[in-house]
DNA sequence: TAGTGGTCTAGACCACTAT
DNA sequence: TAGTGGTCTAGACCACTAA
């Protein structure tokens, strides 16, 4: 059941199932508490809805969670109507209602199933549109964004050529196997110490020089079944097999940089001499929900390539 | 005179002085040539339009440039009115009509003076705002950005220290004086070689410790007057003081880094060993209309600070 | 030709700020 | 209370895409 609570609409139409509350918010209604049970199919079913009013400058709080209905109602905060789409229409991201390079339904459809005008459809998509979530395209419809694209290679990789276009790495898998989180990447990846993750360390190259060194980290209770042989056997950007064979999109990152330089180790998997100054780039990646899955420690060589930044 | 193509009004009329010359665009509109003459103010005088039409297909391309007149009129291509809107409001924006900090019009005013909806003011301004030209206060009205400011201060500053929140530097002008433009500065401030540029050089410390050791390279064609005195004499961001004293607002920069090592000169003035490694920030700073304005060579020591950047 | 996203308008009510 | 930006709607026409 879904229930958004609206600041302009006059009408308060209550339904079930895979339906829409509206509820007729003035601002002297204090407190909306609704006790639901659950129906035949698992869904909720609304019993009582109670409103109290109280003084106009009072604005209500998060009456799902105060109903304590968070865990599946899609908790309902009493934001704009066009951020609660935005929720829903995540949450079906989420949920792989509509796949990575899909088509979503129209403006036209979300906003007959979400009963709200196509206005506020359009501006939820827009700002998803601008957090990369979907990509709009004029005359054919709006599309999960997905990293099997020849746009999204590039999307999380700002190191580029000091001379000429960005180009393909090629990629040398040297280690992939499981291992217990060390501590400082467990805390990082939000699970316990000891916990399983799933260990690649790889070289990136361009024109055939050893460009990047990079370790990742992925929790293998999201990533199970994740083996030497897949990540060898796969061809293409990592976070495009992560996306396929299990279901989870990168969709944000952070990267803290610091300079290092080359230790034994480094300099002879790079082919460069001891001690040759390197970036050190630790990322962060998040799915939905601000989930961390991705902890990647990469040195990159600065020889012939930098690291791009725009501010704004 | 300001002149609006738009795509979805019926109505064609034309004015003169600071009005607007609404333009029923369809699109068998194959060409639009206008003579334009002086008025006694100095302004333009419309003295013939001439519309030719052809296969519907075809869009008009820049008619004012077409017509020679592009010094002066603002160049309306045939974007979208909320960006046309945009370049009207940015152009005022750049020539100081409303300064930084100040208040700009209401959108309701804005939708008047160019007689267009308060909807395309709104995603004109919306634009903006994003862009960070300008902020939006619920109740008080929309402001110029300034580098006045301690939301502004860390703005193009991505260096954060590991632990606790972020601080204000600490600066010790070393150097700064008028020096002509070596080529590779030149070259990225789009002048010439050997034209005058002024020079700074400075350390910026957190907490006691040096940690920036950065160059920077200005027009002084631009900052005609600066001097080593007011660099010393002013304290707070530099930014803020082109601002005030020069009317130029940087509102957009490119980053490159690489990791170096501190040669002897760099470890002497950051108190480090030779050969620490350092994170080398080439940054170059824009204006209005993508004009270069500042090029800034840093050392970033990150032993105790990191470079942060978000990727999405 | 039908369907999609893109632009534009007019009008309503809201929350926030200042007077 | 008046004025600002913020949200929401309904409806129009546009450009683009594909059948």
């Amino acid at each position: 059941m879904l229930l958004l609570l609206r600041q302009n609409n006059a009408a308060a139409s209550v339904g079930f199932g895979h339906c829409i509350v509206n509820m007729y918010l003035m601002s002297y209604i204090r407190h909306v508490n609704y006790q639901l049970s659950l129906d035949a199919e698992g869904g909720f079913v609304v019993k009582s809805i109670l409103m109290s009013s109280s003084h106009p400058s009072l604005s209500i709080a998060n009456p799902a969670q105060a109903a304590g209905a968070s865990a599946t109602v899609p908790s309902p905060t009493f934001s704009p109507l066009y951020q609660q789409i935005k929720a829903l229409i995540t949450k079906s991201l989420q949920s792989g209602e509509w796949r990575p390079g899909e088509l979503i339904p129209s403006e036209i459809e979300l906003a007959n199933r979400f009963k709200v005008s196509q206005g506020t459809v359009r501006k939820a998509i827009d700002e998803l549109s601008a957090e990369n979530l979907v990509v709009r395209r004029q005359g054919k419809g709006t599309f999960v964004a997905t990293h099997h694209e020849a746009r999204a290679q590039f999307r999380f990789l700002r190191l580029k050529p000091d001379v000429g276009d960005a180009q393909y790495p090629e990629n040398t898998v040297t280690e992939a196997r499981r291992l217990r989180a060390p501590a400082d990447i467990a805390r990082q990846l939000d699970i316990k110490t000891g916990d399983s993750v799933f260990f690649v360390k790889r070289i990136q190259s361009f024109d055939g020089a050893p460009t990047i060194l990079e370790e990742l980290w992925l929790p293998g209770s999201i990533f199970k079944g994740l083996s030497l042989e897949r990540v060898l056997q796969y061809k293409g950007p990592m976070y495009a097999l992560l996306e396929t064979e299990f279901g989870i999109q990168m969709i944000r990152a952070v990267e803290n940089i610091r300079a290092v330089v080359a230790d034994q180790s480094a300099a002879e998997l790079l082919m460069l001499p001891l001690n040759t100054p390197l970036l050190s780039v630790n990322r962060v990646s998040f799915t939905y929900g601000d989930k961390a899955v991705e902890v990647r420690r990469s040195l990159y060589v600065t020889n012939n390539h930098h690291y791009q930044n725009e501010l704004s």
